[in-house]
DNA sequence: CAGCCTTTTCACAACCCTATCACAAAAGCA
DNA sequence: TGCTTTTGTGATAGGGTTGTGAAAAGGCTG
């Protein structure tokens, strides 16, 4: 399994990222202070760092640079609050890959990792490009690379929400999400609106995509729990 | 496939620059450093070089001089920082045959790419005439190669940029490009640009092409994302 | 079958995103 | 160099999205 080291001295978001980045085939070790991650840095080897720029002891970039300075390409994802956007030139000039501002979702949180990492790979271990990834359920197809979502072939418009609610669900068939999940993973993983807001969401995604609104044919309701994507298609 | 040699020592822009051939069919062979570059070139046979002036230990055009000194004809693109650009007539005096500054645009770096290998190539292995790769959508013609737009025959006077986002976004009907992946195509790797620029551009472009403004017929705006080129037509 | 809890549906205000215009800076050209 | 075109960005108006309340509908439990 790969390893990544994760810089972070939020012990709650350290272990939010460690059990999604399981997820995606990372073993996670875990660094609460600068000293801590800058030696762990250059003593072991990892596919991946994530680091949270603001910590306590000292500027989250020295390790960035330092590591970059011994020569070590391991991809480097930056954590940065939202009001620090400054920091995206500095960090991406210290020798980040990518940065993500605080609160992410952890979709995206995870799909910037598998892009960070995809690019530090050579070029002749890359999935194929283009339409990876598409999805086909009866009549409802889903092409996540070009963020289009169709039925009959016939394009249906989708707000940003409805289709990475669309997404996240087809993408495992029959696994339940209750409306917690669903908003820290879509929403942001300190998002502080009501899980009703989610069967809003689904409301609309549903009236878009759904033939027959009374009983749905893609996106099922877990009673009691939250909603699924259906699995006998 | 296609062999290319790519002799950078950042490693971020050579997998950039190996992802990116790849899509124009080449396969890279990656040399960080002079005397990597140098042995490489000189020992195995490549259908392009690309080669960074600026490298550590030792002057890059070096590598260019040498391979020309041994009857080599690989064409070779150059890429050089914004202020070396005296350095072009030295590059191309240096048997270079194309020279790109950094920050470049990745469709210009596909551009420049193909445009090298098809001019070292016999005039029979050319591809026919102008036109090739013309694309129609109802009364809009677009000719990348000769660099033509025009509408029922009449010819649109349109500015670099935006024709390069015209031919990038035409060359994908219905695929979604949100606004930084326009700003990464076409500005620039790391252009620090705001994405609103973007906007600007598709409404000028937009306001040569689509003979409705409130409802365009070649142009759509994918809500939340950025734009894309509508696949109906 | 009644009561309670969950989900669905609808409406709407606040917010965010886009379209558009204007203008100054930058780049290209003669 | 001076002129023209292109380009980047601010400001603002308009439109779509989003979050939430409230009521209706549906399912579970005793």
């Amino acid at each position: 399994m790969n390893q990544a080291l994760i810089i972070e001295d939020d012990r709650n978001i350290v272990e939010l990222l460690a059990i999604h980045l399981k997820d995606i085939g990372f073993e996670a070790t875990r660094a609460y202070t600068v000293s801590e991650g800058m030696h762990l840095g250059l003593t072991q080897t990892f596919q991946l760092i994530v680091l949270d720029l603001m910590l306590p002891g000292g500027e989250g970039l020295e390790i960035c640079k330092k590591i970059r300075a011994e020569g070590i390409t391991t991809p480097v994802l930056i954590l940065t609050a939202k009001s620090e956007e400054i920091d995206k030139v500095l960090g991406l000039e210290m020798g980040a890959d990518d940065y993500l501002t605080k609160p992410f979702g952890i979709r995206e949180f995870q799909a910037r990792v598998k892009a960070v990492v995809r690019r530090s790979l050579p070029a002749h271990a890359q999935p194929h490009g283009g339409a990876v990834g598409a999805m086909q359920f009866e009549s409802l197809m889903i092409e996540p690379d070009m963020r289009r979502v169709s039925i009959r072939g016939q394009r249906v418009e989708l707000s940003p929400k409805e289709f990475e609610l669309l997404v996240l669900l087809a993408s495992h068939p029959g696994r339940s999400y209750d409306r917690e999940e669903l908003l820290k993973l879509i929403w942001g993983y300190d998002y502080e609106g009501m899980a009703h807001t989610v069967n809003a969401h689904i409301n609309r995604l549903r009236s878009k995509i759904e033939p027959d609104m009374q009983t749905p044919t893609y996106i099922l309701t877990t009673w009691g729990i939250g909603y699924r994507f259906n699995e006998n298609l």
